[in-house]
DNA sequence: GTGGTCTAGACCACT
DNA sequence: GTGGTCTAGACCACA
């Protein structure tokens, strides 16, 4: 029932990513009201005490407000969340790159390779490297 | 001194990846010999019945021969070692690609950020998403 | 009780060939469950990680499949048990004619010894080569 | 140099099966001499006592005759080299009979493979079981 | 209780 | 010194 969590890294952190998968994907749009902690930590299974670090977190990038008595929102700053979308984008591309690289591969190659595995819907494709 | 393993996944198949890396990226280029099951095991902090393992595994792959008593080498199939390259290829695109689908995004995004990534030698780039 | 194992060849091959002939015989049916590991090792008198690798093999070929945490069944594929019924007994042939060829004798000769054989319930038979 | 012994059966005996197959087989010529005592034991890479004991087991069942002070030869009784020839292909026929018994499988069946087997030059047959 | 993985240490054949 | 095999014993996730 709980998140699947990986044990080499600290729990609120793959939270703290979740979480914010989730506003930059607009499941959690602009200005809407995100679950009560207790709500957000049993669906994560963890405690509530790590859930509220995981959002404080989020507090403090800016992604999110807390409504005194009202519970949290998200921003409605959707000129941060899109910074922040985009930051992980090239964070992922940064990753994606790196491994190409370890492959003897370059950008150029990463960009056949992204348009080819697009187009393909077939498990195998005839394409050349 | 010990390789990082991750805890998650079975520690031969990540040796197994690692040793593919080597090959395909010409680290351990066709026909050369690759260091003994011994030297491999206390290379990488692990078991030599482990790595023996994950030998096996390339073996079976057809990436690697048994010299009776003198070693292992490396296959002189290049047109293998090259399949095996764009396998791997393929497969970390195809993580690439569902992670940047999960942010709402698609192949055409993916492009444009590998070659907006690429073109930048800073960490961060100012470029709108 | 443990089975009878030459020791010129590796155990767990061994094992391997007596497993598939209890597959290909039928004795383990196709979809059939077989014994648990540690059962089958106690039975062969042999290391459970003896059992486990010859299993290994044996799934490699795809004469068995892993049940999560249910155990081992055989294969359902009859025809791929059928295949290796057949790949066995040709094997088998071989070896037998070529005992043959090295006593100066064809495959003539073979057909007619075993219908001779076959067809004499007594150690000897008085017919003349 | 010494010849392939298994380790799972006496040493002499192997002998003794080799040295008549070079009888019926024809290789030792009914009433030719055979090789000294000596240089059957260095070919075999045996004792020469073992080589002894070998040959006393076919002087025994007639297959050599010892000229007192020339060495031994051997029998000029074809028909009992004809039946020893006919007593080791039974026997090995009985032992291929007995396999294919292990795998469901009977003396026509046998006819068949030993047909099948001997007219395929090529690696595979697309023959039907 | 199941399969799977890993370690530690041993022995073997081959050259 | 090489790869290969085997044992003994341990721990894990899963259900």
């Amino acid at each position: 029932m709980a998140w699947e969590m990986k044990t080499d890294r600290p729990i609120y952190i793959q939270i703290v990513e979740r979480l914010k998968m989730r506003i930059v994907s607009g499941e959690y749009p602009p200005g809407s009201k995100i679950p009560s902690v207790r709500d957000l930590a049993a669906e994560a299974g963890v405690n509530p005490n790590t859930m509220q670090k995981a959002l404080g977190d989020l507090e403090r990038e800016g992604l999110l407000h807390t409504q005194r008595t009202n519970g949290k929102t998200v921003t409605e700053d959707e000129q941060l969340i899109g910074k922040m979308l985009d930051s992980i984008a090239v964070e992922e591309t940064e990753i994606y790159l790196t491994k190409l690289e370890g492959l003897g591969m370059d950008a150029g190659d990463g960009v056949n390779l992204v348009q080819r595995v697009a187009g393909s819907k077939s498990k195998y494709d005839t394409g050349e490297l």
